[in-house]
DNA sequence: TCGTCCATGTAACGCGTTACATGATTTG
DNA sequence: CAAATCATGTAACGCGTTACATGGACGA
């Protein structure tokens, strides 16, 4: 049993697309520059220290490309550790606080399941999300419904867009649901 | 014309709510951990270092109570200096980078406004937001539309999901307004 | 008086941000 | 050949995180 080495949200989405695809550092940038990738930072800054830590963690291997008249780049590929890492983090259990925190984290593990676990694993992880998620929308709005009269305007709007937001996730787990059904009986 | 001091939004947060009310840092913890506010985070750590920065940039004051027989506890209450910070953030126009960035510092604006602007403000911030949620929510709808074919089908939900949450907000923000202007006719 | 809250802080640490730096290689 | 772009990095900085520390007040 190793013990799983600390790895940041960042680092996760990394993994998660040098899986898909092995990758040079550019890449990776330009990737979250142009597809609003959940808002990751397309900082040098950011990504090549990041990518460092993964390389020491022994979770990536880079290799300079030996293509002839192409400028220098590092492609990193997963190790076998990386995968066992990324295997690890996409299954772990949905809480309210995951919940909480915001969906970026759910949502990029989400998107990684398919490919790594596979959509067994993302059914799984969506009937998850819909056991968390509908006791708290629902608490949430019983909350708004009884405070909302000695509440400030303002701030009882502020949470109602809050609450409209969880209720537009929940109804998307149920056609992601459905969507995943629809490819498991065959048509695609 | 003063130079705006740094403030991360966590400062903002506290400037906001210390001008709602003025508040021990104890208080301000208990608030951020109870009432899930934007999910800031309610450790010591965080709060006190903050409140400390206000305080050196003159945004905040605070004294030790001299209760009797009451544990002591500093309380804060904005300065003139804070109260035009406040007044010079919340009515900064709304960017798609904004947007993109994620709904939470535009909300924690919006439930300031109506207390420290009045809702004229609030509802002008609105239309601002309306204005630019719609064309991006068209154009993610439409990159979606036409790219659904050719992309995996998790990295299609995560992307749905998201376009599901904009389009929840856009039409919370008609629903806030129609709240506003009920308002200001005057039936409360 | 003994534990449990109340209340405020501090220290180490990691990571993301911004800005700067450096070259090589296409493109005009 | 000059300018733009590809490609990788580094350094300073701020802030949030986790964990630890301290001490007074209240209830049993």
């Amino acid at each position: 049993m190793h013990r799983q080495p600390d790895i940041s949200l960042l680092g996760y989405a990394l993994l998660g697309l040098i899986h898909q695809k092995t990758s040079s550092g550019y890449e990776l940038r330009k990737l979250f520059a142009e597809t609003a990738m959940g808002s990751f930072s397309d900082s040098p800054g950011a990504i090549y220290p990041a990518l460092g830590r993964l390389e020491r963690q022994g979770l990536i291997r880079g290799k300079v490309e030996p293509g002839a008249g192409m400028r220098r780049r590092k492609m990193f590929g997963l190790t076998a550790a990386g995968l066992s890492s990324l295997k690890q983090w996409l299954p772990t259990p949905i809480t309210r606080a995951d919940i909480m925190r915001g969906q970026q984290s759910i949502m990029l593990r989400f998107a990684f399941t398919e490919a790594v676990l596979g959509p067994r694993a993302s059914l799984q992880m969506l009937k998850e999300l819909q056991r968390e998620l509908r006791p708290y929308v629902a608490e949430l709005d019983d909350y708004l419904k009884s405070h909302a009269g000695q509440m400030p305007l303002s701030g009882m709007l502020a949470l109602d867009s809050g609450v409209r937001g969880y209720q537009a996730w929940l109804q998307w787990t149920g056609y992601a649901k459905t969507k995943f059904e629809q490819k498991k009986r065959g048509n695609r």
